[in-house]
DNA sequence: CGTATTATTGACTCCATTCAAAGATAGTGG
DNA sequence: CCACTATCTTTGAATGGAGTCAATAATACG
């Protein structure tokens, strides 16, 4: 074999659950050391995929669930007349595709927004892994809970003002990515001001005013993309007023 | 013993999961004889509520995964300034509680909205019992999925103008209704027109004149809290245009 | 470097809210 | 059973917040 072919395997049998940075944020988060074993050894790791590539489709079958190793990505919704909606966003160590849960097809399509990798525990497993680990079920469980009271905050969230809606996407990014060892005041969007509309049920007009504004009152600094949060506390009064 | 007390003994007795009538909407549908049975041992039965009393409340410790069997329950969250919104509306054989498997403390409040009774799967017994019924464990998987998969719907519809949001709720009422052998088209409902508006998003007085427009065009007759659908296609033709 | 996409900014419009007042309904005690 | 009260509902008029439309500016990309 070429020495490409080895060094595929070579990553292969080295990145492993066990020695993932994001597994305590990910599913092992709460297993035993055995625990973790196992599922490892089902746990398909590091597919890879570009910008605008699909990790599914709308109507496509339940594969499994997908954890999110480096990247970002975005879960779309359509309505009856086609118009699009932004229901998650998706960062490393975080778990997709409990849509598919309901009636064994997706509900959403889910999208990566940069080049991005992932693992899976596939569907057919789902079960047999559970009942062989029922720390995992218990896990799953938690998971799909959070899946639910996620999105009940963000339907809540979509009935504020158009500013508290921003600053609400704004805080709960920052404390996203704070848990992730990240920067929680520099943030690098990978979501575009019509994204972020779509995210929060504005136009991209009104996400481009109130950042400005935001700005304008010493609030954030914005470059583009890359989002400075100056001043957290008068961010969260603008929810709490 | 006094005849009363041995009534009650042989009520609990006769009324299980195997012989209850919402055993194909609930819990049991696609269970086997045999599960059924051994799920029955343990769900609690026939709690009785009346208007207004709480099944749970947010921040309570998670207890258990509640069914309706009779009357019709809503969900309700607070936001951070503490307005109140409507998360959910449930009917007979309609699971409950799912807001509390994130972390062990529900995310939301559920009242009864009149007279009420609902069975229990205790959370001490869910996961021995679903290592000893597997099919249990893929029902709940479903039905947490489902719950997942209606709030999104719930949220998408928020998104979109009253008047189709007012449709976008009856039709869902009364798809759930038809369901579960009831009438479909003649809907007595249980929400007040403010109750509807904090489910929707609206004001009550917007749910209140969108009624009156739909009565005008012949869609609906309305008489208070009875309203009955005369023309579904009409309805949903204000959805899809 | 040039083109396509994305973002900003302004003026105007419209849909749903707000405020207000009257009318209907349900629940309670005399 | 009726009167009384509280709650819920209807209806109207005025306001305002976010959307729409449009034109320019900035950024990303080949």
């Amino acid at each position: 074999m070429t020495p490409f072919v080895s060094s595929e395997i070579k990553t292969k049998l080295q990145i492993t659950c066990q020695n993932c940075n994001l597994s305590d944020l990910c599913i092992p988060r709460g297993l035993s050391q055995k625990d973790v074993e196992r599922i490892s050894n089902i746990v398909t790791r590091r597919k890879i995929l570009h910008k605008g590539d699909y990790l599914y489709r709308q109507g496509d079958k339940f594969r499994g669930i997908l954890a999110i190793k480096a990247g970002t990505a975005k879960l779309v919704s359509l309505d009856l007349d086609g118009n699009e909606f932004l229901t998650g966003y998706y960062l490393p160590g975080e778990l997709l595709g409990f849509d598919g849960l309901a009636d064994e097809r997706h509900a959403c399509s889910a999208l990566a927004l940069e080049t991005l990798t992932y693992c899976e525990i596939p569907a057919e497993q789902i079960d047999s892994l559970c009942l062989e680990v029922p720390n995992l079920m218990r896990e799953l469980f938690r998971h799909v809970g959070q899946a639910l009271t996620a999105e009940t905050s963000h339907h809540l969230l979509s009935q504020r003002g158009a500013e508290e809606r921003v600053v609400g996407f704004l805080l709960d990014l920052s404390d996203r990515l704070s848990r992730r060892g990240l920067s929680g005041t520099e943030i690098k969007l990978t979501l575009s001001r019509l994204e972020i509309g779509k995210y929060l049920g504005l136009t991209l007009e009104s996400v481009s005013r109130i950042l400005k504004n935001f700005e304008g009152m010493g609030f954030v600094t914005v470059n583009a993309k890359s989002i400075h949060i100056i001043d957290k506390d008068k961010l969260r009064n603008v929810l709490t007023n």
